[in-house]
DNA sequence: CCTACACCAGTTTTTACATCA
DNA sequence: CTTGATGTAAAAACTGGTGTA
């Protein structure tokens, strides 16, 4: 037997699957209506033999399929449950899934057929008993998805269980869940297929995975934040770009305090010489610049436009390392850095004109 | 103009894990 | 070796602001 569910239209545009493939005789294929799929849950928590998910992209073969096989039961509660793995697969049985979570959360009584805002407001209702799991090494995930029955049960869903909103979990402090890592799988999945969500996007994966929209939101909201600032710097997010900006902005300071020192020193040693042979220089020596298409020298203070132009192309890159576009990307930090590179690109007769003419 | 919604940046809170006495 | 305290990183969740339909 295989159920095949899809993620909605989205998912099913993107070519891929979810099988939830029932170690029985029976074969239901599920695919797009929301409606169905809960039924299609439902009937994979009557199975009492085996549960396999498989999140394996069908068209794009990069991504390594994320198979999940549930395999063993928790008799208690009559349902396929996590309480080990088998080769091959995922560490589903380690964390537990969400997907396949307890009747009491996903799939009992009420709480399965209202909608994720009514599943919270079930699972208040209900005694709000965080029962860790006995499967969870940890045994710290506060499970307050409890409905009546799962208390003491442990269910092998361990944690990942849609936490009781704020509002209705009656307490100001706010309890956090880690998803499951099929959860973040499956996430992370539909993260490449789309970093946005649409209503029915979010609808959909928050049914499938039994989330409240609002943390498949959140999720998504949080995952574009670790996203690569760009495909030219995929290894960086955004943080890890903030950091490379704050290094660069340091190097910056200490090339132009460097930069600076030198000028000063190089002032003083140009009105040393200055006093010493007074006829020797009428003009600061370095609004001298030679244009290098014509090989004159310029005495202006300023240099002549194509001079500068072509001094600048030609110019090396600071020692605080080169940040056009040519540069490699660890030298390159960003297009932010980019604002404060110019200075340093300057020929030094451009930048060095105004103390010199003092 | 108002409203609803999505998004983002920044922050807070919670959890898991490592380290150490 | 075990255990509890502590620190820290990662992630979930929240908040406030902004843009858009």
């Amino acid at each position: 037997m295989e159920l095949g569910l899809s993620l909605g239209e989205t998912m099913a545009d993107a070519g891929r699957d979810l099988v939830l493939g029932l170690g029985m005789g029976m074969g239901v294929v599920r695919r797009e209506d929301e409606g169905r799929s809960k039924r299609g849950r439902e009937e994979a928590t009557a199975a009492p033999v085996r549960l396999e998910l498989d999140f394996g992209a069908r068209s794009s073969p990069e991504p390594p399929p994320v198979r999940l096989s549930l395999l063993s039961m928790v008799p208690s509660l009559g349902v396929p449950w996590a309480s080990s793995n088998s080769g091959g697969h995922l560490e589903a049985a380690s964390r537990g899934f969400d997907v396949n979570r307890a009747p009491s959360c996903a799939f009992g009584g009420a709480a399965a057929e209202a909608d994720d805002e009514e599943q919270d407001d079930a699972g208040a209702g209900g005694a709000a008993v965080s029962s860790p799991s006995p499967n969870n090494s940890a045994g710290s995930f506060p499970t307050d998805f409890s409905a009546p029955g799962q208390a003491g049960a442990g269910g092998g869903g361990d944690r990942a269980c849609s936490r009781a909103s704020d509002e209705d979990d009656g307490g100001s402090s706010r309890k956090k869940l880690r998803l499951s890592k099929e959860q973040s799988a499956f996430l992370e999945e539909s993260f490449k297929e789309h970093a946005t969500l649409n209503p029915k996007q979010k609808q959909a994966l928050a049914k499938q995975l039994n989330l409240r929209p609002r943390q498949v939101e959140v999720w998504f909201q949080n995952r574009r934040a670790r996203t690569p600032v760009s495909r030219r710097f995929a290894c960086r997010t955004k943080l890890k770009q903030t950091e490379v900006d704050c290094e660069y902005l340091k190097r910056c300071c200490e090339t132009l305090t460097e930069e600076n020192r030198r000028l000063q020193k190089e002032l003083a040693e140009l009105r040393a010489l200055k006093t010493v042979n007074p006829y020797y220089m009428h003009l600061p020596a370095t609004t001298l610049s030679m244009c290098p298409s014509c090989e004159r020298v310029a005495s202006n203070s300023a240099p002549p436009p194509a001079a500068a132009s072509a001094a600048q192309a030609t110019a090396p890159a600071p020692s605080g390392g080169g940040i056009g576009d040519a540069a490699p990307p660890e030298q390159r930090p960003s297009s932010f850095a980019a604002l404060f590179s110019s200075p340093l690109n300057r020929p030094l007769a451009a930048q060095t004109q105004a103390p010199a003419s003092s």
